[in-house]
RNA sequence: GGGUGUGUAGCUCAGGUGGUUAGAGCGUUACGUUGACAUCGUAGAGGUCGCAGGUUCGAGUCCUGCCACUCCCACCA
């Protein structure tokens, strides 16, 4: 018996351990099927579930439950990602509150300790996806620090390091001064500040009273100036060019040089140059070939080649400015919008630096990532990612991969103490090759750099499938991959990556399709973020309203291309549709429909039943057509429209008087039908809502089989012809309901109906379904008019038919007489339209003649009923 | 500066290849406790589809321009 009340908290994590147990998420690795694969976008190992996860992965498990019902193999591959700086930054937040710093613990204790801490709290977010539904393959979980992982990390990495597609090389790069380690591009995030114009003025060398003049943001980085460009088509600063100026405060002489990176209309027309803190000026720099001054410590201080050194930035920039007054120098500060780029993570200025760091020659690799997304091996979901991913990719820098940081993938490369370099996948064969090298024992020591996380992700899509070192069954049965599915905001960071390194790696796409979806707002649309304080956690909805209420949301507020507004009220909307399952499943408990084996839906009888079976083949249909185009948002609706707005409002409606009456031989069909469309939804329904279907599908039958493997219905055949006369039914008892509130006649008053209809299957419907009819439209009877009009039935039209309503005593004539000039005003709206149409040759000439038929078709329909409206009309005219 | 997307009912949004009277949920109005469900039912009100042109027999849908907003990339000494 199921509970009065649909209470998931009762049943979903039950539920899910069973499926877990039972092994449910794992691939029949003997079956001959097609394989589908999908990878999770491993989450932080230090994460908690947020509702852009639950976004990402109740897409991902309705594919993944979908195609498991197709009868496909189906493996979605779990996983966790190490996250070097965010892990390594909440390990060292918990270490500074007793006090320790990373320092005190030294790097391979300070290792452990995250190891340790990965230990406890790391299986946060796989219980969290567990509590949502996710049906990962669990035993194959995968942590980006796996032996294996590594391994392929290590292996990737000499490959292209033999290749030469990884290269060391002292580059300018995004400093971030709180970790203290290079970050790639992609890392750095521009804001928008309103910050200050310097304007001040460098005397010209052995030209006592001339000046040039400066502007510049940073007055700090002076120190570091090695030049002042100033463009040679600047008339009025030209002459100065080959001069030298006077760097204040310091006093060195510094070259005036011809460059068109001064830009005569800017600032002052005259540029410092600042090539080792300034990526403009470094190309500058290059050009000119002007040496490089660093100012700046790992920590942002400026250094012992100023005359602040130990002092920070700002701090600096005040006693420079200061400086330069007491020298007479500074001339003006003004306001000046500008862009000022922050460390993703840390929140700190990045500070451009002169660093020794490790690149992949991205812009090589991107040819093939390139090349296989034009040829369409493969495919971004919209397409319209794909210029996303071509600029990008058109576009891209070499890639710093090397990060000054503890917790990661530790390079594998050793160094000579002549500085020779020896990358290799151990310890032992970098020795070995050295010792070859030299023709005698050397000391190596191992680079103390780690990899940018992005370099592991990178590999996922076959790293987690057993590459290199096992002879792996699942990279050959699962890779290429089926589907990835992210979000817009990681194609850079890890859709182009995989492509990338997945190219050269396996020479294979990563995955044939990327389906790339928004993000998850709030409710007023704004992003959500935790300092914004307006995050909802999914844990909390999904104890609030199950999880199949949030997993249905997601699906159906999902079309593509657009972020997702959460709507709590939505989410408890989608808790009523549950509840009205539920209590769908419970009226037929009641009346014992139970599923029977002998049922066939091709035997039905009954036109009723003929009717809901064509309709549950149809919803089908659209669901699953809707599926393989990855529509969300249409297959959810599909499913919502067919069993509230079909079964539950309709069907179980008109099956009512049938289920209370006599005819037994229709009460067996009827149940045994309703058990059939039952089981229809319950496994249409399950991708969306693995829980309620389950606990529904195990309760309501012992079953063979279960619902999470249960058959997805495929090519059936839809019987046309078997809804005509329930639809007839449908939009006769609607005319009928609507008369009755428009002219406000009591639920209680029962009433006589007639039908005129030339038509002689409506005969036949009136006399077959008048029980039905009644029973919705609250009637004591309805019969064929058989004779004339009298004045006082109010009549109403739907297609063909004629409804007709003795009203004489119930109701105001006045008010009838109203209603149906409103209802003629709409009538000769629509005729002018045809007429319109149908008298414009060009239309009746080159519309297509099914077009012009059904505009003809509509045209004689409404006449006939205009003229039904007034007749009617004329009729009550005097009462 | 380069690129992208969006603008449809009070609100949040659907409307693959142009073709009935433009849909849904929420909200709102009226009625209703009828033997699954008040986490409900029935009926209704509510839209010049951002603006202006164009193509077409026909435009919410295609094209051009404009307005407003979103996001991404680059850069601003």
């Amino acid at each position: 018996m199921l509970d009065k009340n649909y209470n998931p908290k009762d049943f979903e994590e039950k539920i899910y351990e069973k499926w877990e147990k039972d092994g449910d998420f794992k691939p029949d690795m003997k079956s001959d099927k097609d394989a589908f694969c999908i990878v999770i976008p491993p989450p932080n190992v230090t994460g908690v579930l947020h509702m852009g996860h639950a976004l990402d992965d109740t897409l991902q498990d309705i594919l993944i439950r979908y195609n498991r019902m197709l009868g496909k193999k189906v493996l979605w591959q779990p996983g966790t990602d190490h996250a070097g700086i965010a892990t390594q930054m909440v390990v060292e937040r918990n270490l500074a509150k007793e006090g320790i710093s990373r320092h005190d613990l030294g790097r391979e204790k300070f290792i452990d300790t995250v190891w340790q801490w990965r230990k406890q709290s790391g299986g946060t977010i796989c219980k969290q996806l567990r509590r949502l539904g996710a049906s990962c393959d669990w035993s194959r979980e995968r942590f980006t620090m796996d032996e294996g992982l590594s391994a392929a990390v290590r292996k990737i990495f000499v490959k292209m390091y033999k290749d030469g597609l990884i290269y060391k090389a002292k580059k300018l790069v995004n400093w971030d001064s709180k970790f203290m380690t290079a970050i790639s591009d992609l890392e750095v995030v521009q804001k928008e500040t309103i910050g200050k114009m310097y304007y001040y003025k460098y005397p010209i060398e052995g030209e006592a009273g001339e000046y040039i003049h400066i502007a510049t943001t940073r007055p700090e980085t002076m120190f570091g100036d090695t030049a002042v460009a100033v463009s040679k088509n600047n008339d009025k600063l030209k002459h100065l060019i080959g001069k030298n100026a006077i760097l204040p405060i310091v006093n060195r002489p510094i070259p005036i040089i011809a460059d068109d990176h001064a830009d005569p209309e800017k600032g002052t027309g005259a540029v410092k140059i600042t090539p080792a803190h300034d990526f403009n000026d470094f190309e500058v720099g290059r050009r000119h070939n002007l040496p490089l001054i660093n100012i700046l410590n790992p920590d942002a201080t400026l250094n012992e080649n100023t005359p602040f050194p130990g002092l920070d930035t700002q701090t600096a920039r005040q006693k420079t400015i200061e400086k330069l007054e007491e020298l007479g120098l500074m001339e003006k500060i003004e306001d000046h919008p500008m862009v000022i780029p922050y460390g993703d993570r840390s929140g700190v200025v990045i500070e451009p630096l002169m660093t020794d760091q490790w690149f992949v020659d991205t812009p090589k690799l991107a040819k093939e990532a390139i090349r296989v997304v034009e040829d369409g091996e493969m495919e971004f979901v919209p397409k319209s990612y794909e210029k996303t991913y071509f600029e990008w990719m058109r576009n891209i820098q070499p890639w710093c991969i090397s990060r000054q940081l503890w917790w990661g993938h530790q390079m594998p490369i050793w160094y000579a103490e002549d500085g020779t370099i020896f990358c290799e996948e151990t310890e032992d064969e970098a020795q070995a090759a050295a010792d070859k090298h030299f023709g005698h024992h050397v000391e190596l020591t191992r680079e103390t750099d780690v990899l940018d996380t992005w370099f592991s992700s990178g590999l996922w899509a076959f790293s987690t499938l057993g590459w290199p070192y096992e002879n792996s069954e699942y990279l050959k049965t699962f890779y290429p991959t089926s589907v990835l599915v992210t979000g817009f905001d990681i194609i850079f960071f890890w859709v182009a990556r995989m492509m990338m390194m997945s190219m050269y790696a396996m020479k294979q796409v990563p995955f044939k399709k990327a389906y790339i979806h928004g993000l998850v707002r709030d409710e007023q649309g704004r992003k959500m973020s935790k300092s914004k304080g307006n995050t909802v956690d999914p844990m909390e909805t999904i104890d609030k309203y199950g999880a199949d209420a949030l997993r249905f949301f997601m699906a159906a507020m999902e079309t593509q291309g657009r972020d997702i507004n959460l709507s709590e009220n939505r989410i408890a909307g989608y808790r009523n549709f549950a509840t009205k399952l539920w209590n769908a499943a419970r009226f037929g408990e009641m009346n014992e429909a139970k599923p029977s084996k002998d049922f066939s839906p091709t035997l039905v009888k009954q036109a009723i039943n003929k009717w809901i079976i064509a309709k549950a083949k149809e919803a089908t249909l659209e669901v699953t057509n809707n599926l393989d185009a990855f529509r969300f948002s249409d297959a959810a609706n599909g499913v919502y429209q067919f069993v509230w707005g079909t079964f539950c409002d309709w069907y179980i409606e008109m099956i009512k008087p049938i289920l209370y009456g006599d005819d037994e031989t229709a009460k067996q069909e009827t149940k045994a039908t309703f058990a059939w469309v039952m089981d229809r939804i319950l496994v249409i329904l399950h991708p969306f809502m693995p829980f309620i279907t389950t606990e529904l599908w195990d309760n309501l039958a012992a079953r063979d089989e279960k619902l999470i493997k249960h058959a997805w219905p495929q090519d059936e055949a839809i019987d046309n012809h078997a809804t005509a006369a329930i639809d007839w039914v449908i939009d006769t008892v609607s005319a009928i309901r609507s008369l009755r509130s428009e002219m406000n006649l009591p639920a209680s008053a029962k009433l006589k109906a007639y039908i005129k209809d030339s038509s002689t299957d409506v005969s036949s419907y009136v006399k077959e379904f008048s029980n039905i009819i009644c029973s919705l439209s609250r009637l004591d009877s309805i019969e064929e008019l058989n004779g004339t009009i009298t004045p006082d039935m109010v009549q109403t039209v739907s297609g063909s038919t004629t409804i007709l309503l003795p009203l004489k005593g119930v109701v105001d004539f006045s008010a009838e007489r109203e209603r149906l000039q409103k209802e003629i005003a709409q009538l000769d709206k629509n005729l002018a339209g045809y007429a319109a149409k149908l008298s414009n040759a060009n239309f009746v000439e080159r519309a297509p003649a099914k077009v012009v038929e059904e505009e003809k078709k509509r045209q004689t329909e409404a006449l006939a009923n205009k003229a039904k409206v007034e007749a009617a009309l004329a009729r009550i005219a005097n009462l």
